[in-house]
DNA sequence: ATAATACACTACTAATATAATAGGATTAAT
DNA sequence: ATTAATCCTATTATATTAGTAGTGTATTAT
């Protein structure tokens, strides 16, 4: 139960958009170079990703992409679905037709809690959220 | 993020093992029945939970597999651990040295967070609590 | 206009992890 | 001795993920 690379670099891709909300488009090259993530592989991300609505691209030169609401807007579940797919743990939680012991699987009460857990974290956060707790956690660091 | 099958078959086994706590070795061959899942496939799975300590075995004809405590000491956290390993997001929450970004990756946060998340539901389980559960969902369901 | 830049799209390949199978060895009851 | 069960190790098949590659298209600076 790891967590796909495809959703570990977009998340950490929209955040650094989020960080640089209000300044005008960021390149794939910049958010590549300093995630240390290959343009190709973050093109594919970021297409996954706009047409969720999450981000929008401004093309040609001087191009780049921006987030598409503002960061307190976004939601981490939101990005999550959008990448990672839905299933968090196993097919029959969202398919009630997966499987047919469903109706006296004890099994499958274990990992609709542990899907249901999952999304509360994910939908508490959005954007916004982390940066401020970063920045929390900076002053926190820095302080005397 | 999906969950292995391993997780998923261990985890019903040993369900089934806890209701027949009491009553002597299950065989591999009965559980593989009942759940549908092989025989040989099984064994893997019940000598990862044997080294463990959560089952035990008796070998010999009229063997089988028990639960090594009772159900109420088993926590699902001890099976989950063992059958899909320690790591429930990314590396770096669980190994501090696995990347150099660590001191200011706001990502991480999130995937701290969701593991918490996944452990404490898993932790508040116990066999014997999931065994109660579903006796009273039944009952519910033939209530008039 | 044109060159440069950057996204857009699709296909392919390599690597890894998971799932499952297979065969024989060991142990204990009858 | 025979049967029935776990034990152990190796191998194979399958699926998924990760990443690369190449070409196309739109936009902007000059």
């Amino acid at each position: 139960m790891k967590l796909s690379t495809r959703t570990r670099y977009g998340i950490r891709a929209v955040l650094e958009l989020a960080e640089n909300y209000g300044k005008g488009p960021v390149q794939l090259k910049i958010i590549a170079r300093d995630q240390g993530i290959s343009v190709k592989y973050l093109e594919q991300l970021m297409a996954a990703l706009k047409s969720a609505g999450i981000v929008s691209s401004v093309r040609g030169s001087k191009g780049g992409y921006v987030l598409a609401k503002s960061p307190d807007q976004v939601r981490l579940s939101d990005c999550f679905n959008c990448l990672e797919g839905p299933v968090v743990t196993v097919e029959c939680v969202e398919n009630d037709s997966y499987c047919p012991r469903i109706s006296d699987c004890i099994a499958r009460d274990v990992w609709a809690e542990v899907q249901k857990a999952v999304m509360t974290v994910l939908k508490s956060m959005t954007l916004q959220s982390l940066l401020d707790k970063s920045k929390h956690d900076t002053n926190l660091h820095y302080q005397i």
